[in-house]
DNA sequence: AGCACGCCGACT
DNA sequence: GTCGGCGTGCTC
């Protein structure tokens, strides 16, 4: 084949399609004008018209993928009705293996595929206009006669010493504390000369030799086995299984050392919340440099900067959220998913996507091995590794000698807390005894606010959300109940709306701040650090909190699920699990997976350094497989007994799932449409339907939400039979289907 | 996603 | 009599 194009010469194709980054079922196709004629390939950025518009795409071509697989293909439009190229752009093109990635990602999501290329351009097209060389200031001559040395230029020219670097208009107007207006006006007397300022230098190169780690025993083993990993060049994913503080960092950055020393790129999946400061200290204490960064609030410069450089090749590591598997690697020899087992890896709004699976297939287009590294693997992992098709390594110990701390339950039913209270006197009595030694203790809840539910003691009424199925939560520091689903607030009434009877509404249940007040009555002396997304907010309150702690200038944390990743508190020695059950209630296929998981990061914060650590886990029943498992630590046999629970009943990770969520803002509309699915609802061996039934958020943001489930064998897929399903529907209007391939949220 | 086309209420 | 609400439908 390839020869035959070697010795026929190609025609140049007259048609090509495009795909443009908006939610279309397919690409659209367009001429080639004469003058692009031979001179267009898949993967080029193009400038083509769609309606009054001008709009950027790239040309694409036919999915390689099977063809129940890959998304539908359009009726070709008559070659007189195509509209031609407007002109191919000077950018870099998309690679095959990128163009490949986004066919998966799109089939395997059923996504539109211009979506998924969204996610690969967005920041990168948008900056097309704004990505003019940047113009700088430097000096040339004195001041011509007439121009008098007001206090303002004199600033401005000592800031911009002769020979200095350029600096732009704003920068310069900063620095020597003056309007911009100054900066202008000198440059129209000709003081100042205007210089291109040169693009800022490439990310440094990590050195893989700056600063060697001290691995021992079944470290080294492993560090070596996944530099192996690196070396095969090959496709392979590898659990990296270690408890907290076992070093599994460390290890993996060997791998990304490997990497960095062929020359190739790496990159690291982190949740969102775990991309700290102190895991780029970790980076940077190994490698000397600081690694590229890629998340959701990152700058448009700099994320301008970090595509281009992850697209030539100049930046070897980047650690990113979800989002940094479709950056445009050009050569991409080994990928990282860190805290493999985490949720939000699960991208739900949009193109509803899995990271840590995605990861997976990109590392596999790219022949590269994957490596997940987690505490507590998911099921889905393990099954995995079960049946050989992923490697292992496990690290048992923690290290530099330290223990896992001792876990206990504390039974609420036989030391509940005073009437009115939350902690029970054990509780209370284990944080003193800490906080006595000059020890740190911690306090964690999931639920941010005051309390969950508000209730009126007279009739009563629930506050509700007008919007959603769902509960408003006080936030007392801000005086409003708020809606945790939307962006619903409202002040506190003083009288029921109801009833109208006042000062009859009162709190129910606790939330962070309510312990928190708890605490302070309880440990009067005690200083307390409150780390919730409400108060934390950003990357540097954050460090700044983390540093806190280390310095010991805090003695209790109270801390929603910001506490629970990745830190390290050496000074702390006992947490205390505020509602160890919560997260077990619902019907959620993973609970009970999820709150082992959550609780054990939780866990894992305590006794870090010698000091050994305590764990307290409040629980009205104690007897819980969940609180058993982290009592005796053998999370091992918890797992197996979750896989023989989910197994029977082809539960993933034996089975497939599907989600369909049907919504309007009409409940009679949502339930018509959802009876109707339910009726077209595809049947046979090893396909089964479940529902339509009202989401647990029967109503969220307006919209009324009903849900079906597709479960299938394993060997069956979902998406040809969801394309199937879907396609005799038809389309009505102010009725939304969503599907949700793999659905982690049941909601 | 945009943007136009298209049918029913409060304005010049 | 028009301006404009956003429901529906199309863009190669």
């Amino acid at each position: 084949m390839v020869q035959s194009s070697l010795l026929e010469p190609i025609a140049p194709r007259k048609r090509v399609s495009v795909l443009l980054p908006l939610p279309f079922p397919a690409p659209l196709d367009y001429a080639v004008p004469e003058v692009l004629a031979g001179h267009l390939s898949p993967g080029d950025v193009v400038a083509v018209p769609l309606g009054g518009r001008r709009e950027t795409g790239v040309v694409w071509e036919p999915t390689p993928l099977p063809a129940d697989l890959a998304f539908p293909v359009a009726p070709e439009v008559a070659a007189s009705r195509l509209r031609p190229i407007r002109e191919r752009l000077d950018l870099p093109p998309l690679s095959r293996e990128l163009r490949r990635f986004i066919d998966w990602v799109a089939a395997y999501t059923l996504a539109p595929p211009g979506m998924v290329l969204a996610m690969c351009l967005r920041s990168h097209l948008r900056s097309i206009q704004g990505s003019a060389p940047t113009a700088g200031w430097v000096r040339q001559g004195d001041l011509p006669a007439g121009l008098r040395l007001t206090p303002a230029r004199k600033a401005v020219l000592e800031a911009l010493s002769t020979g200095a670097e350029p600096l732009t208009t704003t920068e310069l107007a900063e620095k020597a504390n003056v309007g911009a207006s100054v900066v202008r006006g000198l440059a129209d007397a000709g003081v100042l000369r205007s210089v291109v300022i040169p693009p800022p230098p490439p990310f440094a190169l990590p050195d893989p030799l700056h600063r060697l780690p001290v691995l021992e025993g079944a470290q080294a083993i492993a560090a070596s086995e996944l530099r192996g990993r690196v070396q095969e060049r090959a496709f392979s994913v590898t659990l990296l299984e270690g408890v907290t503080g076992s070093g599994k960092t460390e290890i993996y950055l060997e791998a990304v050392a490997e990497c960095v020393q062929m020359g190739r790129q790496a990159l690291v999946l982190l949740p969102e919340i775990s991309l700290s400061a102190q895991w780029m200290d970790r980076f940077t204490r190994r490698f000397g440099v600081r690694p590229a960064v890629w998340h959701s609030e990152i700058g448009q410069k700099a994320r301008r900067l970090t595509w281009a450089a992850c697209e030539d090749g100049t930046a070897k590591v980047v650690v990113g959220a979800r989002s940094a598997l479709f950056l445009p690697f050009s050569d991409l020899g080994l990928v990282i998913v860190d805290e493999e087992h985490e949720g939000t890896f699960k991208q739900e709004d949009g193109v509803t996507y899995n990271a840590r699976d995605m990861a997976i297939v990109r590392a596999r287009l790219a022949g590269s091995p994957v490596i997940l590294a987690s505490a507590t693997p998911s099921l889905e992992t393990l099954n995995n590794v079960e049946t050989g098709r992923y490697r292992h390594l496990v690290l048992a110990a923690r290290h530099g000698g330290a223990s896992m701390p001792d876990t206990r339950v504390i039974d609420m039913r036989e030391t509940p807390p005073p009437r009115g209270l939350f902690l029970s006197p054990v509780l209370v009595d284990g944080i003193k005894a800490r906080l006595e030694r000059g020890e740190q203790a911690m306090l964690f809840l999931n639920r941010r606010g005051y309390a969950p539910l508000t209730l009126c003691r007279t009739c009563g009424h629930r506050m509700e959300c007008p919007h959603c199925t769902s509960w408003l939560v006080e936030h007392r520091r801000k005086h409003v109940l708020a809606c945790h689903y939307c962006e619903h607030v409202e002040p506190v009434p003083q009288a029921c709306p109801s009833c109208g009877e006042t000062d009859s509404l009162t709190a129910i249940g606790p939330g962070i701040e309510r312990i928190t007040e708890e605490a302070r009555s309880e440990f009067p002396n005690a200083r307390i650090l409150v780390m919730a997304s409400d108060t934390i907010s950003g990357p540097s309150a954050t460090a700044e909190a983390v540093e806190k702690i280390s310095r010991r200038e805090v003695d209790l944390i109270i801390g929603t699920q910001i506490v629970a990743k990745g830190w390290h508190f050496p000074h702390l020695t006992l947490v205390g699990v505020v509602d160890a059950d919560l997260g077990l209630g619902g019907a959620d296929l993973r609970a009970g997976e999820r709150t082992m998981q959550l609780l054990h990061q939780v866990a894992g914060r305590a006794g870090r350094a010698e000091a050994p650590g305590e764990v307290l886990l409040q629980s009205f029943s104690p007897l819980h497989p969940v609180m058993q498992a982290l009592v005796s630590g053998d999370f091992a046999a918890f797992m197996t007994e979750e896989a023989e629970q989910r197994r029977p009943g082809f539960w993933p990770p034996f089975g497939r799932l599907a989600a369909l969520i049907v919504s309007s803002e009409h409940a009679d509309a949502a339930d018509r449409a959802a009876r109707d699915l339910g009726a077209a609802a595809p049947h046979g061996e090893g396909v089964e339907v479940l529902g339509p039934v009202p989401a647990p958020l029967a109503v969220l943001r307006g919209r009324h939400r009903r849900r079906l489930l597709l479960r299938t064998h394993r060997n069956i897929a979902v998406q040809p039979i969801l394309r199937r399903w879907l396609a005799q529907m038809p389309l009505t209007s102010s009725v939304r289907v969503d599907v949700d391939v793999d659905p982690v949220s049941f909601m």
